[in-house]
DNA sequence: TTGTATGCGTTATCAC
DNA sequence: GTGATAACGCATACAA
């Protein structure tokens, strides 16, 4: 038995038969002899025999790989969805090759290249927050090749797209905070770049407008970086510097929301008694904190599994790019806990 | 241009010379004349050319590509291993592909067949807390293919390992505790299947022991599972059930520490006043929480990269498996806060 | 300086 | 029932 795996060849030199009766022998082909059947799957089993893949994939022009480009792995949400991705890949036998941006144009770039290269059958992406155009990706796609984005939607007609309703999920979370009775609510915006932060915005701003509340401009503020840090000193400068004291705020992320939650408690704000607060994505540590915080809960996992499948249907010619619904919309949900409920 | 890709053959039909010749002029060979090398490449860049790295693999017998093998992607911790192990990978000019078992034994051994089957060049992993006999590692290490293990060390001689100093990082929460005045202090236990369970144990018992304190078998809590429920429940029940009512936690895990937190708070006991607590892997949320949660910080990123280096050392033979340093062990830090700082 | 032949592992096609 | 051959895309030993 050789090193470095035994191969068709070995099998049918050990028999004394050709190549290609073992290779149909294996894959239990009509026209071959039962005896030979077995003596070959035996055979194949004692040299401890594992099909080439690459070899497979050289001649399929197909890999049984697809490609997931994501900002950052560690990332509450993101690892959500890069765990529904791995399910149902790997459910459907295919592999999934992983690769983080860092939020960086330039890596996202070069992924594309290596995966190209590596002939993936589709890729998964969310774009960074660098990235402002897309030629990368329709230089691509207009090739017939499949990408399917998810949470982060592109400026690119016809792409495919998988996410959640960020506007809706804004405009519940707000629509709750006013029903509380919270009047100065001010938003925690995410950097214009991505079209989940205009949504989540706009539906801040339709919330209040819905329920006869002016949206000001200046109760916008914008934390582009989404740190803790940031929105702490957002939140402690905005509180004595607007003219009515804000006594809500709606975070566009659960980082951000901690960060206020943080300035409240140093400007010793009760919560939430004086200042409600809620955020978006509902972290698991949402729930641990003192008070626990409300926030709008995406279906990470869920995402990753339907944005797969699309991918998969796609590749396998189930679904056609061209006739498909485009956009898929998950729902979010209202996660109502101790940080923004006064009744 | 063809549809699905130029080829050297494309390029070599365009400009009526051979395929070798157009593969040597792409890698730069001594012996093509500039003016070839020069249309060759202007070519190749006209018609998009990219190079099959699967035809490459199968040639080579290498394909540039890693497997990780990791129970779950959703894991503060192991993202952030994920993170490092790209990183390296993507300098070194590597491809990640990701599988998690979700804990099952019976998805870490499919997850390598098929990667074996898929000619990667060696393996990371971090197995299942399922995961008893090792046999489906020491199969394909007694082959010569190399795996490197992180975080969950096996109990095969000879593997090689990177994982952080569990003992002395559970040793310093402990004395740490008690020098903070703290005389009863439980130990919430994870899997004894893990060794790194043991070694934390194993740290905790050697504290309490070198300071002058017995410890007492009834004080050492299981919590297999690992959920904040289960310690919290726990630690409910032990509160009163103990002879000496525990004055301090230890927790071999952060969610764990939390659920400890919430129980005592339910009792009434302040923290950390009343009851100090610890916890172990220094998750993201710690420095978030009323009061921030004291943890045993683990380098993850860090050991992610090392891990990888080792393992691409050994593919591309700077390191021998047999002569080299088998355990590389990373140290913690613990990060004193409030929840259990008394003084 | 360039071309030809061969092989990496597999399977589809045609032949016997 | 089974075998021989070619092809997937590329690199290399050997020729010229």
């Amino acid at each position: 038995m050789k090193i470095g795996q035994a191969t068709i060849k070995d099998i049918a030199r050990e028999l004394n038969l050709s190549a290609s009766t073992i290779s149909r022998a294996l894959k239990d082909y009509p026209g071959i002899s039962n005896e030979t059947k077995r003596k070959v799957k035996e055979v194949a089993e004692k040299m401890n025999y594992r099909p080439n893949a690459i070899a497979l994939s050289l001649r399929k022009s197909r890999s049984f790989t697809i490609g997931v480009i994501i900002p950052e792995v560690v990332h509450f949400f993101f690892s959500t969805v890069i765990s529904g991705i791995e399910e149902i890949a790997q459910s459907r036998g295919y592999n999934v090759i992983l690769s983080q941006s860092n939020e960086k144009l330039e890596r996202e770039i070069s992924s594309i290249e290596t995966m190209l290269s590596n002939q993936i059958d589709g890729i998964l992406v969310s774009y960074s927050k660098e990235t402002k155009t897309f030629d990368h990706f329709t230089r691509v796609l207009d090739q017939g090749f499949p990408i399917v984005f998810f949470d982060r939607a592109p400026a690119i007609p016809n792409a495919i797209n998988v996410m959640v309703d960020d506007y809706q999920g804004s405009f519940d979370a707000t629509a709750h905070l006013i029903s509380q009775g919270y009047k100065n609510i001010v938003h925690l915006a995410g950097p214009k770049t991505l079209k989940i932060s205009i949504d989540r915005e706009n539906g801040y701003k339709d919330a209040l407008e819905k329920n006869g509340i002016p949206a000001k401009p200046s109760y916008i503020i914008s934390c582009p970086l989404g740190t803790l840090e940031e929105s702490k000193q957002m939140v402690s400068d905005v509180l004595t510097s607007l003219p009515d004291r804000p006594d809500a705020f709606f975070c566009c992320n659960d980082i951000g929301a901690v960060g206020a939650m943080m300035a409240c408690r140093d400007a010793d704000l009760k919560i939430p008694l004086e200042v409600g607060i809620v955020g978006f994505s509902d972290w698991q540590f949402c729930s641990m904190l003192q008070p626990q915080l409300s926030s709008v809960s995406q279906p990470g996992f869920l995402m990753g599994a339907r944005a797969t499948e699309v991918l998969l249907d796609i590749i396998e010619k189930k679904l056609d790019p061209e006739t498909m619904e485009r956009t898929l919309v998950l729902e979010t949900k209202l996660m109502e806990r101790d940080s923004s409920k006064r009744f």
